[in-house]
DNA sequence: TCTGTAATGTAGCTAAGGCTACATTATGGA
DNA sequence: TCCATAATGTAGCCTTAGCTACATTACAGA
């Protein structure tokens, strides 16, 4: 189906491909690296909370069954997250607290840019929880600009 | 490990994990509607722009090869999302339609939002890419209030 | 010490969403 | 008309991330 495509029949100036298709790419990156996320803030967190962080907490957490958190435990340990020992609790590796450390800043400066705008706490929360991952160092300068005002 | 778990070494007031884990659970679903917005929003602009949307051209706007399209375009099918015959160029359903116009005014609103904020237009562009997945309705309003101003 | 049970682990399935390699079709231009 | 080639489709692979059902382990309390 050789056609030149030469011609736009509509004037309007849709967003560039390259540019869109370079964005899809960059979400799905970010996408990537959202369960990681999410994780290893959650083990972070329950370690200050509880002491230590087991499977059934997280799975509770997460909410997922427990099979999926050890299923996904696997590969952040693969990856150099974290370290466990068969039925013994979870640990973050350095990696992943930096990690974790970086996920729950940028967390709350989501969370209270949202609730600034007037968005319900518990909506705030939600809409936050996706969000977040997708907010590039630039963007949340913004917001935290946003909220020094 | 029948442990009762009645103690919280910390006093910090961590995140509840009911509202996360629903929160969590939002994130998977609206993950899940990503990959159909985007592919209605795109051809709703391809249509306008070229007249017709085509496989390569998905691709292309997409960032992924045409094999991924033909599989997904499969799936948004059975959903009822569009129309498509061998061979031949792809059209929306009503269905699709509406959502490509709801995702359309949402980026929007999403990029509009951002660079008012001082994001240059390319992050801007980029990273509403990933967040407007997860915008719900009160956020956006929250967003299109905040540009009235 | 022993054991019931909660916690953890394993087997094996599904679906989405990527990919490369190869097969088939449609069509513009010779 | 016919064919070269771009577009489209198919086969078959991978990874992530869910799940249910079942097996194994550790430990609190009798």
């Amino acid at each position: 189906m050789p056609s030149p495509k030469i011609a736009r029949p509509s004037s309007r100036p849709v967003r560039s491909a390259p540019l869109q298709a370079a964005s899809l790419r960059q979400t799905r990156r970010a996408h990537a690296t959202e369960t990681a996320e999410d994780y290893v803030e959650a083990i972070a967190d329950l370690a200050l909370a509880m002491g230590e962080a087991r499977v059934v907490d997280l799975a509770r957490r997460l909410g997922v069954t427990h099979v999926t958190v050890n299923h996904t435990l696997a590969r952040l340990q693969r990856a150099g997250y974290l370290s466990a020992l068969p039925y013994r609790a979870i640990f973050l590796t350095p990696h992943g607290q930096r990690l974790a450390k970086i996920c729950q800043q940028r967390h709350e400066v989501v969370v209270a840019f949202l609730q600034a705008l007037g968005v319900p706490p518990k909506i705030a929360e939600r809409d936050a929880e996706g969000i977040e991952h997708h907010v590039s160092p630039r963007t949340l300068a913004a917001f935290a600009r946003h909220l020094a005002q």
